[in-house]
DNA sequence: ACAGTATTTAGATATTTGTCTAAATAACTA
DNA sequence: TAGTTATTTAGACAAATATCTAAATACTGT
């Protein structure tokens, strides 16, 4: 829960969501979308993956990431517990 | 929405939240629950107001603070959109 | 007016975070 | 084998964050 209210905490990790919410992409295509560098952009990658909310999958030199929503059902519960 | 996650984004917020989701509580009564400061509980309160997560009403010389549940909808919309 | 209580503000400090460049690793291609 | 491409790892650094103590503010009650 920490880990992830920790990825969620970033404009550029929730807009890598938003990429990996309509297609799966290449560390290099997300990296395009963004003007930081390719290791900053491999750092988000790594903190999103620890929160276990995108997952990665070698294929020759490329790794292709795509997301899972599942693990944002601990968010909704604990949220809605808010809410009573 | 920036502000929100920021909020959400660490432990003795989110218990503050808990805490507030039980009752109105005084600033003096959240900080009883912890162990840190409380000009630090201050500072915590002071980002969940600005998040809009809460608010504070004085009553003489106590601050009431209330949680406002209303301004989570706006992440469950967002976390929403990421199930599509 | 004075002393006590509730809370915040100010300023300092250590830790965490996001970013960068340079180098390392791994895989493809000729 | 050598050169190119994709990605990560390592190390440095500035900015943001959580915490503290001390002081300021505001209210209460005598």
């Amino acid at each position: 829960m920490k880990d992830i209210f920790k990825a969620l905490n970033d404009e550029t990790r929730r807009e890598i969501l938003e990429l990996l919410k309509k297609e799966d992409l290449t560390a290099g295509e997300i990296a395009d979308n963004f003007s930081i560098s390719k290791p900053s952009i491999s750092h988000h990658l790594d903190i999103l993956q620890r929160a276990d909310l995108i997952a990665g999958e070698k294929k020759g030199q490329f790794i292709h990431y795509s997301i899972n929503t599942t693990i944002l059902d601990d968010v909704f519960t604990w949220l809605l517990t808010l809410k009573k």
